[in-house]
DNA sequence: TGCAAATATAAGTATAAACATAATATGTTG
DNA sequence: CAACATATTATGTTTATACTTATATTTGCA
């Protein structure tokens, strides 16, 4: 459907529209992508942080910082996250002896086993963008990039 | 920056590079148009509750449903912003006499004062992608309207 | 007419973002 | 070593999304 219908709105330039666009379209991926995670229990943020800790559980444990700058949301409220996969058994935390403002986070056999399951969530996140061609991604994420140049 | 380095993470694929650099450009948007909004005490979804307001001011008093259908977040819980509106003195709410599960809302004196305070924000919605001409822009939207195309 | 279904809104709960502040631990410097 | 600055995490508050359930009202139909 066309933007301006589905927000029943108009625009007053291509940019306005763009802006409202982007929104709008990401969004929409979202809940798409949100509606899988929840038949796992999982948001979306709670996911992102176990697949931090399985992706670098080479070098296990982890800070809640370390995770925190590998967040898409710089801003991510990670402790509290932590809180809530703690109370499902997904991580374990404990304090770090060598800096005791720090906590070792490390994803548990749980977590590991939930993300296993999960391979369709994993797989779908690749589809999501299937309308376009690889030279379109291409031309997307050139576009995007741009945007977000400073001067 | 590269996006691979703005989150310190790697991706899979062009697809999936796309599907983070979706959210991470708008996430960036949203959060420089923010700082603006809060300079007024407002939240972006209160914000768009009040152009909306305005913006069908001809049609007014507004219901609650007509205001959520013109809402970017379709699942918007429309009755508690303006809730927030309310109290701030915004918008008034009284109950529609010829539908007694409706309420007639509109814009206030002051809702209009604000939102002409805040006509610089307003002009900043067109500056966000100025990084790209007209006719990136247009490539832009296109190839979002695609992504949201079904089957 | 009477009653079930549909509609409009409100309210409750869990999660998270955004922001501020606090608490504790560590590092530095005089 | 004391005083101060900085780092790391936790906590508190407000706002919003997502989802569920409740309530009042209207509508449609047997």
């Amino acid at each position: 459907m066309r933007i301006e219908d589905e927000i029943k709105g108009r625009f007053r330039n291509e940019y306005h529209k763009g802006l409202i666009n982007l929104k709008y379209t990401t969004r929409q991926l979202s809940y798409e992508f949100n509606k899988s995670l929840k038949e796992h229990g999982l948001a979306e943020p709670q996911y992102n942080v176990l697949r931090i800790l399985r992706g670098f559980s080479y070098e296990a444990p982890l800070s809640i910082g370390f995770i925190k700058e590998r967040m898409l949301d710089k801003d991510s409220d990670v402790s509290r996250i932590i809180d809530r996969l703690f109370e499902k058994g997904l991580v374990s935390r404990i304090e770090n002896p060598n800096d005791r403002r720090q906590k070792s986070i490390e994803i548990t056999e749980k977590g590991l086993d939930l993300l296993d399951k999960m391979l369709k969530c994993e797989l779908e996140v690749d589809t999501l963008l299937n309308n376009l061609t690889q030279t379109e991604v291409e031309d997307m994420n050139r576009l995007l990039d741009k945007i977000r140049l400073k001067e």
